[in-house]
DNA sequence: ATGATTCTGTTGGATATCCAACACTTTTGA
DNA sequence: TCAAAAGTGTTGGATATCCAACAGAATCAT
């Protein structure tokens, strides 16, 4: 469809730099990564990382949006499953960059997962439900961003079920009006 | 030591390059194996293969230097094991190469293993045996390369034996002289 | 506290890599 | 046999990446 090329410098160098934040987030919290932390385990410049990231918030969110694309293929069908994999992928997301309450960070972390979980809401909304308007879906995909990361947030505090057993059964209050409309 | 700087773009593109043609030997023949498919695989532009290479026959002799520099770490001491080590490089290597009798690439392909093994001894030589001279290590080094080459063909041919079993029996009688004064 | 160290974000110039051509050779296939 | 297709090696200009340096902010150590 949008075959727009890229140069394959610049695949190569945000794949050297998002796995090298990816593996570090594993062995660190997101506090402690600094950009010279990430370049130097990317073994690339780093004045090339700010060619292609505003800083490591960006970086963050960028790597959310990977993990989210890359665990929520083309998956196009609004359904429970659907909700349960994208509850899941936050989770999961969450519990890599291992942070808990750091004051000053947790804000700007919210607002980023929030903000990417929308942009999947968004996407999974205009697949399906046609029949909305746009100021409709962004509504819905709002509130509903910021529903799933309350839940993800209290489900990190508790931390008692699985992820899936844990949303399952609140998915059919959660955006109501498409889950009726489809199922 | 000589820790002289190199681009991190070169080690990284070389790198890249020498892996997928490593890879692609496991697949094809060399003489199936086209300038073309090594960069695509490796994804890198073909025009900076030949910024690194000559031509594939260039890749092929860095590509053995490469393998037996990582074979043969810093191994200073002239002995059995140390010409057992490096003759399985060398059949690993023409294994690995998978191509049989094909008139017109053998010569340059065998001058090319020749070439390096003896790169590799005359190395282990100097470091071993100060007490020759240059002329002497480098006619013992050729000799021996030409040598350890035969027996890595015969060997290829008849098949039978590990490489070891094959070739340690007549290590006494190769390059005697270093043999002796080192036992 | 304060000085030392580390990190950040930015810049200018150097260099490696990309890309699209090109002429030429080799291979393919009808 | 011949034409189309694919590979080779090279070039010039565009672009991504490197590097060293900088000032300012944040962190650390005493």
């Amino acid at each position: 469809m949008e075959q727009l090329k890229v140069d394959p410098r610049v695949v190569r160098t945000r794949k050297l730099i998002l796995n090298a934040f990816i593996h570090l987030s594993e062995t660190k919290e997101f506090k402690d990564i600094s950009v010279k932390d990430v370049t130097t385990e990317a073994q690339i410049n780093r004045a090339t990382f700010y060619y292609h990231f505003q800083d490591i918030y960006d970086l963050l969110e960028k790597s959310l949006s990977e993990v989210l694309s890359v665990k929520m293929p083309e998956v196009t069908s609004w359904n429970g499953d659907t909700l349960v994999a994208l509850f899941s992928a936050i989770t999961d997301f969450q519990a890599s960059l291992s942070t808990r309450c750091h004051r000053g960070y947790e804000d700007t972390i919210a607002r980023i997962i929030r903000d990417q979980i929308e942009v999947v809401l968004v996407r999974l909304l205009s697949a399906e439900a046609n029949y909305l308007s746009k100021e409709t879906i962004s509504l819905l995909a709002t509130i509903t961003s910021w529903s799933l990361y309350g839940a993800s947030m209290e489900w990190k505090r508790t931390q008692s079920l699985s992820a899936e057993e844990f949303i399952r059964p609140i998915l059919p209050h959660l955006v109501a009006i498409p889950l009726i409309q489809t199922q």
